[in-house]
DNA sequence: GTGCGTGTTAAACT
DNA sequence: CAGTTTAACACGCA
């Protein structure tokens, strides 16, 4: 159940093991959510090198030599798993690599969606230079909603889930429930930082806790989001509300624009 | 046994 | 009609 820093640390730590080795042979699953079928897939996949994986929003690409590209999207509970002797179950596809090293992407809802060669999608993800402060205000602008929601709202940005919103809120000082369109210039600057710099600060978090794995989350870097978390840092009890029906976790010290 | 869940979508609302 | 809310997906975990 990834965000966008637990994605970023699978896509640098699946390239360290497979990155220039072939990809052998392709084994689909579950093929209800695979836009073209199993034949097709392994006709434009197998022989070819994994040259690059890439994160895009909430999905992986792994781009392979002769130019096609799978993407995928983990949803709620999709994890890449090793497989080994003692291989993980809920498997969706499978990927056999030259060399004998295999991984597989799993998921027991089976919700997690592999798709080959994705359409572009001209939504900016939250890292991208496109996202920046004009685009924000452009996007806030037309928008009644909880700020909360235009920030997951993956047809705007395209990588914020729920945990990351609710830590980024909280550094920005700004109530979950403001409505977008209310929030003053000034403090939509701030958000526009926050965003930038919780999730690069947690990716390199990520980096340090996980130099090697792509089948492990950690969630110790949180400070507002979870349900062990009592205080923000700044000692200030943390409510919990639904919102956008999803639970947002925030402080008083965060001002509410309405 | 109970309740909950880091996402998305279609259907059912207003 | 457009925007918003809900249920469903199906299992592991506390």
């Amino acid at each position: 159940m990834p965000e966008l820093p637990d994605l970023e640390i699978f896509a640098i730590n699946l390239e360290k093991q497979f990155k220039n080795k072939t990809l052998e042979s392709v084994k689909v699953i579950v093929s209800k959510k695979l836009n073209v079928t199993e034949t097709e897939l392994r006709e434009a996949l197998e022989g070819h090198k994994l040259t690059e994986v890439l994160r895009v929003g909430k999905t992986l690409q792994l781009r392979f030599g002769g130019g096609n590209i799978l993407g995928l999207h983990l949803m709620l509970h999709g994890r890449l798993m090793p497989v080994t002797e003692d291989p993980p179950k809920h498997q969706i596809i499978q990927f056999q690599f030259a060399g004998g090293n295999a991984f597989a992407l799993t998921d027991f809802q089976k919700q997690a969606t592999p798709t080959l060669n994705p359409p572009e999608n001209r939504v900016p993800d939250a890292l991208s230079q496109e996202f920046n402060i004009s685009y924000l205000k452009r996007a806030v602008a037309k928008k009644q909603t909880t700020i909360k929601q235009v920030m997951m709202d993956q047809k705007i940005v395209r990588g914020i889930g729920n945990a990351y919103a609710d830590e980024i809120l909280w550094k920005a000082r700004i109530s979950p429930k403001s409505a977008a369109n209310k929030i003053p210039e000034p403090r939509l600057k701030e958000l526009h930082q926050a965003i930038d710099d919780v999730l690069r600060t947690e990716i390199i978090n990520l980096t340090r806790a996980l130099p090697d794995v792509y089948d492990t989350e950690v969630r110790d870097f949180l400070v507002i989001h979870g349900a062990g978390i009592k205080e923000s840092p700044t000692g200030h009890k943390i409510k919990v509300e639904t919102i956008g029906g999803r639970k947002a976790y925030y402080t008083d010290e965060q001002e509410l624009f309405v």
